[in-house]
RNA sequence: CGGGGCGUGGCGCAGUCCGGUAGCGCGCCUGCUUUGGGAGCAGGAGGUCCCCGGUUCGAAUCCGGGCGCCCCGACCA
């Protein structure tokens, strides 16, 4: 009975325990659309949450959210040269509306650079106009073959900044700025910790000069992408004549940004802190943080263990964000299990032998190396102690996953042979020289499948630069971070 | 778009070879007993068997055509 109700074990079939476990956890579901899913209450208040936090950093870093239209004209696509091949292939397009044949086509936006900075254009006409830092919160659509949920989706939700800037020199500091927020929010509120660093010119965003990347690793061993911010240069704004007058009386072209993460993210959770039980959200990001499950036998029982747990629910206040699951037609331990899966970080158990002891028993989701699940607290003590329990638990699990992610980046590897003995083994982050060629990129990601995340920022570097290319022997002109990526 | 598979109550499937009362598990509803790790018993609801056509006394089953979905190979957050 047990076993044909838990989850394929992450060790068995990591993205069948993947599928599984988003579907359990009630985090999303399939929609009549191919390659388009529902996200469902559980999933949707954790993204939230994440847009809460991720909105406050945004505007603290000085942007205005704004919205820009779904539909884009496809002439303005097709106005940038490496945007529109970059995204032509994943391009919906609507022909026909209000019963006729349109006389220009319009595409639902992939992403929105080409509308913004056309619009930038009208409002733009001095240094003095600049900088315009925007965020919008949105949908955009990417037709794509294989999807999966949360990680890959036809339509998914996200914020993309946009800003344009009198100078180079300012664009890149925004550039990284953004990319520097982005790692923060990861850190703290997902208690996941990404590498961050440049992409490589194969990699990066279709029509931008440079991209920027948080890449974090799974559980799996694979990378993923979690948020890009883009350094456009003058790309669009010589598209889409955004130019301003210099101080100096000039006329020069705007510098332009942009940055975007998505609900990918929520997919990142899972793939970085669930378990063969369910997912596990970190505290900061848990829609429910304590799950009060009350236990009765006869009516009298009920009524006060009832009482009692609205009682406890009432004393956290706002210190938690806590619920009492009063249905009756669930035995305890179907609940427990239920809320395993979703990943709450505290669950209080409330019955009557508790009632007898004035205690609560306190059962944590995840627990350190051989310490105790589950413990009896007196009622008072427990409630106290909650909200430091919960940033512990917070702490503990960005602890774990950087732990994880250490243990599991190879640095000092020299040879191919090396190389690939990682990548069709235990996989990770693996640490080389490269000699800049795309030639040998190429050849490393058409043998093994990895590619190259990123050239890693100063703070992830290797202690002794690798002096060769991995592949040719040739000096190495960087070091890079290769793995398989999602 | 090339190769493989599948369409049967909400979900997962059996039945198709060899035509003859549409079945099983889970879920759902009602009642009683239950609730400290996925409850038990009893009763019950729920089906254009993907669609169209053909063969036949009779088609989920055989034949023809169509549609849809899933899995594997080139791009992407």
């Amino acid at each position: 009975m047990a076993e044909e109700k838990g989850l394929t074990p992450r060790a068995q079939d990591f993205s069948a325990w993947y599928n599984e476990v988003v579907l359990r956890a009630e985090l999303a579901d399939y929609s009549p659309v191919r390659g388009c899913m529902v996200i469902r209450p559980w999933g949707y208040a954790i993204w939230e949450l994440m847009q809460g936090a991720l909105d406050r950093m945004i505007k603290e870093t000085g942007h205005q959210n704004a919205y820009f239209p779904l539909f884009i004209p496809l002439s303005f696509i097709e106005r940038e040269r490496e945007h529109v091949e970059g995204f032509a292939p994943e391009l919906a397009i609507v022909t026909h509306a209000g019963g006729k044949e349109l006389e220009e086509a319009l595409v639902v936006r992939p992403t929105s650079e080409t509308i913004i900075y056309a619009m930038f254009a009208k409002w733009v006409q001095s240094y003095r106009d600049l900088p315009l830092l925007y965020n919008q919160w949105g949908n955009v659509v990417r037709w794509e073959l294989r999807t999966r949920l949360f990680l890959r989706t036809t339509e998914f939700l996200w914020q993309e900044g946009h800003t344009a800037h009198a100078t180079e020199e300012e664009a890149e500091e925004e550039t990284r700025r953004m990319l520097g927020v982005y790692r923060t929010f990861m850190e703290q509120w997902l208690a996941m910790p990404p590498l961050t660093g440049l992409k490589s010119d194969s990699e990066k965003f279709a029509g931008a000069k440079r991209t920027y990347a948080c890449e974090a690793l799974m559980q799996d061993n694979r990378a993923l992408q979690a948020g890009t911010s883009h350094h456009l240069g003058q790309n669009f704004s010589r598209q889409f004549d955004l130019k301003f007058q210099t101080q100096e009386g000039r006329e020069d072209y705007a510098w332009n940004t942009s940055w975007g993460a998505t609900t990918r993210l929520v997919g990142a959770l899972v793939m970085t802190h669930g378990d063969d039980a369910g997912i596990v959200v970190p505290p900061l990001l848990a829609p429910t943080q304590v799950i009060i499950v009350p236990i009765w036998k006869t009516d009298e029982q009920r009524a006060a263990v009832l009482g009692k747990a609205q009682e406890i629910a009432k004393a956290l206040g706002t210190a938690a964000r806590v619920k009492v699951d009063d249905r009756d037609f669930l035995t305890a331990g179907s609940k427990f299990y239920e809320w395993e899966a979703k990943g709450v970080p505290l669950r209080l158990e409330i019955g009557p032998k508790d009632l007898a002891k004035q205690q609560v028993m306190l059962v944590r989701r995840i627990v350190p190396d051989g310490a105790a699940r589950k413990e009896a607290l007196s009622e008072t003590l427990a409630v106290q102690q909650i909200p430091e329990r919960l940033s512990g638990i917070q702490r503990a699990m960005l602890a774990e996953a950087t732990r994880r992610r250490e243990a599991n980046s190879h640095r000092g590897v020299r040879t191919f042979d090396q190389l690939r003995e990682i990548v069709d083994g235990v996989g990770g982050f693996i640490y080389t020289g490269w000699c800049g060629s795309s030639v040998c990129e190429t050849k490393v990601k058409e043998e093994t499948k990895a590619t190259i995340r990123v050239i890693p920022d100063a703070e992830f570097r290797s202690a002794e630069m690798p002096a060769t290319c991995v592949v040719c022997g040739e000096p190495a002109a960087t070091e890079v971070v290769w793995a398989k990526a999602y």
